[in-house]
RNA sequence: GGCCCCGUCGUCCAGCGGCCUAGGACGCCUGCCUUUCAAGCCGGUAACGCGGGUUCGAAUCCCGUCGGGGCCA
């Protein structure tokens, strides 16, 4: 499968007029893994052939999605390499020389056609079933071409598709692939504005950069035989292609804005571990053999082959992705779990941690860490060791109205006042024993402190809660608790 | 409309002629654990789109059909 005459490098060539998807990530992530795997050089180049559309933050921020997900490219925009430049956009005069190069070679022509007899050729031949491919029969002579040309007519120049003929290759994901050439329009390679076409621009590059392996989305599978021609007619060796399954919404469409969040940095910003996302990514369309499913980056380029990629188009589905994250935050250290959350809480405070209010954190996260799934649910789960204390409504009317609220939230204080030595042990050693004088479940007798305590129904275990809130706050809340139940009655 | 691709549990993946009364994971549903929520553990639910072939034998090969998707327009 691995073709040894020819060293392997492949490349990952966005255009930034969006942002880096997960759609885009996983195809970049592929090339990667198949690169690492056999040794090759991964380059990151940048189709920016459309410049209205391009913007520099949506080139940036490819650049930092790239960075964050761990893939590093060897060759390419920001870290340079062998060639001048890795933008399409400052490559234009190359890609016009190739398309001069192939008109004097026969290989394209001006092309004078219309494009209103561009489309009565279409729907006419829409109208009997035929291909809608243009066969180029409206193309004139060289000479007329040359005439029309030197009078200072503009026309788009267009590759001439040998006919009949027919193009063949194997991919590395589907298999054998051949297309008659009557599919095949004569396309546009260079349009009347001297811009090149993304079948030109790429395809050059390709060879420009002796790409050896061309992985790409299935949306360019069709265009193949385009970029092989093309290819050819420059007179270099062709490329292996593998083309990727696409990802699909929910729906079964290919994935789009429309499906909510698709950009790699809103998983960044929702909370997800890149670890996490890049496992997901990697385990949607292909399978490292066995029934694992949870790979590290070093274990998959071991593992990876291009051959094992799935046909199917894969459905992006975020659950499955929740439940691996909290997988790798579960696996975090707890000091690095500290590290990434930390900002995040302050963030959610307003304010800097400092001294004692660094170490509580540090004291209650672990417990936090056990039940994450996406890091950006933390600050409110801690919130409420930072600052004043806020009921959740439902919580309160749903605990605090029962019967013992006010025996369990009375009794607690008392028994923690007590206290002389302040921990988990302790605490939870008084008020078990006041559930015991007081007779109350667990459960009747735990719930509103925890309500009182933390404001909310749902929170970290309550013992180590209440050691890390310190025994003056927590006194406080409760008499503040106590004194709202009793205005209540 | 033309061409191309795909078709195994709701979702992702395994399966590449007999090991399949189809396996794993997420989800979902029980139960256990339990101070809440999670996590963890136990068990369960659920699929080879359909129809023809080929073969002793098909989820696996072939044909058709239906369905989904992509590209061109």
């Amino acid at each position: 499968m691995i073709d040894a005459s020819r060293p392997i490098r492949v490349r990952f060539a966005p255009s930034p007029t969006g942002y880096l998807h997960v759609g885009g990530g996983r195809t970049a992530l592929y090339n990667w893994l198949f690169a690492r795997r056999y040794g090759g050089t991964f380059i990151l180049r940048s189709d920016d052939t459309d410049r209205e559309r391009s913007t520099d933050e949506f080139a940036a921020d490819i650049i930092e999605s790239m960075r964050w997900l761990g893939l590093d490219w060897d060759e390419g925009i920001e870290v340079g390499g062998p060639q001048p430049t890795y933008h399409q956009s400052e490559r234009f005069a190359r890609y016009q020389a190739v398309a001069h190069q192939l008109l004097a070679d026969g290989r394209a022509y001006y092309s004078f056609a219309s494009p209103e007899q561009l489309d009565t050729f279409r729907k006419e031949a829409q109208a009997a079933g035929l291909p809608p491919a243009y066969d180029g029969r409206f193309r004139v002579d060289a000479d007329e071409a040359a005439r029309r040309i030197a009078a200072g007519e503009r026309a788009p120049i267009r590759f001439a598709v040998e006919r009949p003929g027919v193009t063949e290759f194997a991919d590395l994901v589907r298999g054998d692939m051949r297309f008659e050439h009557v599919q095949v329009d004569d396309f546009v390679i260079l349009r009347s504005d001297g811009s090149p076409t993304y079948h030109l621009a790429s395809t050059v590059d390709d060879v420009d950069f002796d790409i050896s392996h061309v992985v790409r989305g299935e949306d360019l599978l069709s265009s193949t035989p385009k970029h092989i021609l093309l290819t050819e007619a420059m007179g270099s060796a062709r490329a292996t292609y593998a083309h990727l399954p696409l990802l699909r919404g929910p729906d079964g469409a290919k994935l789009s804005k429309r499906h909510g969040h698709t950009s790699i940095n809103s998983y960044r910003d929702a909370g997800f571990l890149a670890e996490a996302l890049r496992n997901y990514l990697a385990i949607l369309s292909w399978s490292p053999g066995d029934d694992e499913e949870i790979v590290s980056l070093a274990d998959m380029a071991d593992r990876f082959e291009l051959t094992d990629v799935s046909k199917n188009p894969a459905v992006f589905d975020v659950t499955k992705l929740e439940w691996m994250n909290g997988v790798y935050i579960r696996e975090l250290s707890g000091d690095g779990f500290v590290g990434r959350v930390r900002a995040l809480v302050e963030a959610d405070l307003g304010r800097e941690l400092a001294g004692d209010d660094v170490r509580t954190l540090e004291e209650i996260l672990p417990h936090v860490q056990e039940r994450a799934k996406v890091l950006t649910e933390i600050p409110e789960q801690v919130r409420f060791l930072f600052g004043d204390i806020t009921y959740d409504e439902t919580s309160w009317d749903k605990v605090m109205r029962k019967d013992g609220a006010d025996v369990a939230v009375a009794g607690a204080s008392e028994a923690l006042d007590q206290l002389s030595e302040w921990s988990i042990e302790a605490v939870e050693g008084a008020l078990r024993a006041m559930l015991e004088t007081h007779e109350l479940s667990a459960r009747k007798g735990l719930q509103p402190l925890r309500v009182a305590v933390t404001g909310s129904s749902i929170s970290p275990p309550l013992f180590e809660s209440i050691a890390a809130l310190g025994r003056d706050r927590t006194l406080e809340r409760l008499s503040a608790a106590s004194a709202k139940l009793a205005e209540a009655m």
